[in-house]
DNA sequence: ACTTTACGCTACACCGTGTCGCGTATATAG
DNA sequence: CTATATACGCGACACGGTGTAGCGTAAAGT
């Protein structure tokens, strides 16, 4: 979670000393309770009705108290997400395809919910913001990343697929024409689509694929694209 | 440009009488020094330095004139973008590879400039009014994939490429990278990607793969895809 | 008791959006 | 030339959201 919620200088006197701190004891439901209340706001009515105010009412409690530990709605928002989004088991299966399909699965379930909705306005703070940027491209992007990227390597390993791939940009392939419809809304994110994208990834790496012998080619059989 | 700046009622029945309004005419001047200062801002300081009062400033007038032509900000820096990124020629150069080239070298180029800078403020006045969504996806997003949808259904046609494909699909996985890197900065937007990218569609579409018969087949001619 | 911290509250400063009304400038219609 | 209609520049304002400061009080440790 690392600096998202910077605030308790107590609390890190409490590592150093490995001590209870001092002073009254910060109320810890009052935490959960935010992201809760965060969430909920982002699903039912969207990005724009987060407001400090509106997430205090929720929790009853004080505007002040939620600036005593996140030093802006920023941080704020991109907490809740994060914990809401945390890193989730990578899927190994023993084959590409079924590892590629539960993670799109997993990104069709997301945009579903609160991070769907929150992904407009948490972009844009991330463009003003590089501090916060970094945190939710680690915290949120890097665990969707990884697990994809190992279950490339795997197959490789395997002999499943070729070698020599540029797997960020397969990553980038897969995943971005989810986050480009979810931002845009030209087109729906649908359980068909997160299956044809990875088929076709899958037409990308697959081996078993033979260049046809000039000799053999049969009208119609174009090759303008050179493969390796 | 549609109704990006619906203000002048009087322009509406000029067109409908055909004949110079009344009263004052407006300062045409305006428009253009507009869009060229809210392009220079976005440009220069990034979508949070784009204020009424500062585009205001930079072209002389008054705030108060600006809400004359422009009902919200959101319509303002809509309008300019759109200026600036209006539908371009779709290049055609008898090969697919070459049209997708050519499409993603203007994203390239756009994600450059000033839209690079206004994507992610955009996005989230999108997600904030329907409308203007609509607007910035008919006049932006939808002639850049007319043109690639095309370049698609020639190559089709001349039997450069398989049938049978979602296109629409097939551009997001062209062009959903662009957006995703430029809203999240986890990756660079260069141009060997840009070349990767037309690279690896190509190997999607691509005629002449002919499946290797099962008794022809050689240890580590694996086929965990199904081609059709 | 004393110290230290958290909590709830009120008040405030700041800034950006969007509206209103005024006096003035510039066009057309009669 | 007068009347009408619109645009312009200006000042003022209401509204809402962010973030800060200070107060009295509550809850822990020493």
């Amino acid at each position: 979670m690392r600096n998202l919620n910077p605030q308790p200088l107590a609390a890190v006197r409490e590592a150093a000393r490995s001590k209870t701190p001092l002073g009254r004891p910060r109320d810890e439901s009052i935490d959960a309770e935010v992201v809760a209340a965060v969430l909920q706001l982002l699903r039912k009515r969207g990005y724009g009705a987060v407001t400090i105010a509106s997430v205090a009412r929720k929790v009853k409690t004080a505007r002040t108290s939620l600036y005593r530990r996140w030093p802006s709605k920023r941080h704020l928002v991109a907490y809740a997400v994060v914990s809401e989004m945390g890193a989730k088991p990578a899927a190994d299966t023993g084959e590409l395809r079924a590892d590629l399909e539960a993670a799109v699965q997993t990104l069709l379930r997301a945009f579903a919910g609160p991070l769907g909705q929150a992904l407009p306005g948490l972009v844009a703070d991330m463009a003003q913001d590089p501090e916060l940027a970094a945190i939710i491209r680690e915290e949120v992007l890097a665990a969707r990343r990884k697990s994809m990227r190992e279950a490339f390597e795997r197959a490789e390993v395997r002999g499943e697929i070729r070698k020599g791939f540029e797997t960020e940009l397969l990553l980038d392939m897969l995943t971005g024409p989810f986050y480009y419809r979810a931002l845009f809304g030209h087109a729906p994110i649908t359980a068909r689509m997160a299956r044809d994208v990875v088929t076709y990834i899958g037409r990308i790496v697959a081996r078993g694929v033979r260049r046809v012998p000039a000799h053999a080619r049969v009208p119609g059989d174009v090759e303008t694209y050179r493969r390796d």
